[in-house]
DNA sequence: TGTACATCAGTGAACGCGCGTTCACTGATGTAC
DNA sequence: TGTACATCAGTGAACGCGCGTTCACTGATGTAC
């Protein structure tokens, strides 16, 4: 009798099998990811994530200090997620070749336009780009653009002069993931062809 | 005796008289724009605004049908100022050079960096972008750029090609805006010379 | 010019609600013997 | 292997709070006579 409560409790929750969780940060963590995707970063409540996580409102308590301290875990995550992307973007084309700051620049916004909740909680203005975990996650991020650069214009390291050209690069990539998940171009009427607009516009900013 | 107190009372509350408030709508708005700049969009509430405006929180309800017409009310307005510092900053230089057209970039940057909530009001994501008198002031505004384009590559009109050129010119400016209100320029060590960074990368996205 | 009255901008109090966080408690788990 | 116990993850109820909006009301103003 006992055991199959027990059985139909395991089956009903699912990921619950009794009193303690398992993995209630991990589960958090995850709605309240949903959650900013869904709502976007400022609509986001711990109430709703717990609800969602199918815990009470007390218990993210014992795995965080604050509801600021889960979405900076949720910021972390999507910092890691980006930085994989764009590792993973560059991989199939040759080093320093116009592909690859292409398919770098097209990571970055494909990851805004599937995630703009989570891109825009780590791109938008907080405390939270000033804890070190995010600046350094940021920084390895950049160092994949500054890389290519610096391969771009046929040099061995990252000089001053790769370091300058990555900038306007970053902000007109960053600019165009804004202007698309904010509805800025189609609000405008613009047509837009992402890849030829990142490869033209890279290419140009570059030149010299 | 009665006009002593009234005499007083006009003083205290400089801009109230009585009972009417005179102008309680623009003194709303007024109040949104200050809390929208000091707390962000999203912190702005309408309790707030009312303390401010010193008046009760039924007070707006007069004038506007709820809590997202007083942000529409702030954004248009910021539109307006907006386009009206890019016309100013044009006027000063020979139409379709280098300079009109760093002069608007900056304008664009430095509207930015004065009012960095009503610019996020403006450029974030909402249904405001799709009110017409919004899209109508973006246009506008957006315009001003396309006609400083079709200059700049000696046209009499505003044709395919400048309409082409114009969208990345935007995109750099817009990202370079975002990138310095939020911080991540200065989070990542990044020193930056707006000018010449504008000049230098309009120049370069409008070659070919 | 003086009075009666309609208008409607602004008031003050209340509404129901969901929020972030705290608290004393519960009970599943792992360990020592 | 079996039992006693410490640990601590998770609970459920409560807290004080500020929110957006509505309501019947008040009183200043402008107009008709």
């Amino acid at each position: 009798l006992e055991i199959t409560e027990r059985h139909a409790q395991k089956n009903a929750l699912a990921k619950r099998v009794g009193y303690h969780h398992g993995d209630l940060r991990a589960g958090v963590v995850e709605a309240t990811r949903a959650l900013v995707e869904e709502k976007g970063p400022d609509r986001f409540s711990v109430s709703d994530a717990c609800r969602a996580a199918g815990v009470s409102t007390a218990a993210p308590y014992r795995h965080f200090h604050d509801r600021e301290e889960m979405l900076l875990a949720v910021a972390q995550e999507g910092m890691v997620r980006h930085h994989d992307a764009m590792a993973a973007a560059q991989r199939h084309h040759t080093p320093g070749s116009l592909d690859a700051l292409t398919a770098l620049g097209l990571s970055y916004i494909n990851f805004a336009k599937a995630e703009p909740g989570v891109f825009r909680l780590m791109f938008g203005l907080s405390q939270r780009e000033k804890k070190p975990q995010i600046v350094e996650q940021g920084m390895a991020s950049y160092g994949i653009l500054l890389a290519q650069i610096a391969a771009y214009s046929e040099r061995a390291e990252v000089d001053d002069c790769a370091m300058e050209h990555a900038f306007p690069v970053w902000t007109f990539v960053h600019g165009l993931a804004f202007l698309l998940i904010d509805e800025k171009a189609s609000a405008m009427n613009i047509q837009i062809d992402p890849e030829e607009l990142v490869r033209e516009n890279t290419r140009r900013l570059l030149s010299d």
